[in-house]
DNA sequence: CCAATGATTGCCT
DNA sequence: GGCAATCATTGGC
């Protein structure tokens, strides 16, 4: 049973352009802790709160795809401007949403990493070929994407259409609640594999990082 | 053209 | 903890 399903989403403001186009990813980052990822497929929608993710800091950050403003037909969309969706594909079977930041030819973007499910649990489990609802539905890029429906296809657009969008519904967490680490898999990064790009809501089940059960 | 590999996950021992 | 899956992208030749 879906206990939530009672949300009324009419309550929710959709973050507006200005939102992505500021220069901080980082900041941007730590702002879209707590705000809620909404995707509308297929008539069927699907939303979570953000719960982890992580700052590419584009030309200066050796972890980022766009690092030395590199420019490949994958990285293209990076130059975009900010408030639009970057899908790759990892490891040849994982999706990973991220969303593109700041003004158009610098190389921002941030990763989503987990969330907690808020509407379309039923849904997120059919996508995810999944019976129960267990942490693991979104927890880690991977199984976000896949509960939420991205696709590499969805690269380039934009997240104030009425398919994908990021929305504000008033809900913060408290400072203490949210905290930085060092990024995950970017070892190859060196000195900037330690840099702390990687927020997450302390003791969140969802968060990536532990193996937990029910 | 072609070999190497990854912003990961899940299954196996 | 170890490691296989699986393929688009990347960069070198």
């Amino acid at each position: 049973m879906d206990v939530l399903q009672s949300i009324d989403t009419n309550e929710w403001k959709r973050l507006p352009k200005e939102f992505y186009l500021r220069p901080n990813v980082v900041k941007i980052t730590t702002d879209l802790i707590g705000k809620i990822l909404v995707t509308k497929f297929d008539d069927k929608i699907t939303a979570g709160r953000i719960v982890e993710a992580e700052a590419y800091n584009g030309p200066f950050d050796k972890a980022s795809h766009s690092y030395n403003n590199r420019r490949t037909k994958r990285t293209e969309v990076m130059y975009a401007e900010g408030g639009v969706a970057y899908v790759y594909l990892c490891y040849g079977i994982h999706q990973m949403f991220n969303i593109v930041t700041n003004v158009a030819d610098v190389p921002n973007a941030i990763l989503i990493r987990a969330l907690e499910p808020m509407i379309g649990i039923q849904t997120m489990l059919e996508r995810s070929n999944k019976t129960n609802h267990a942490y693991d539905l979104t927890k880690g890029p991977g199984n976000v994407a896949k509960a939420l429906g991205f696709h590499t296809s969805q690269t380039g657009i934009s997240l104030l259409d009425d398919t994908m969008f990021i929305a504000d519904d008033g809900w913060k967490y408290g400072a203490y609640e949210v905290i930085a680490t060092t990024r995950i898999g970017v070892d190859y990064a060196a000195e900037d594999a330690l840099l702390p790009y990687r927020f997450l809501v302390k003791g969140n089940p969802y968060v990536s990082g532990k193996k937990l059960k029910t």
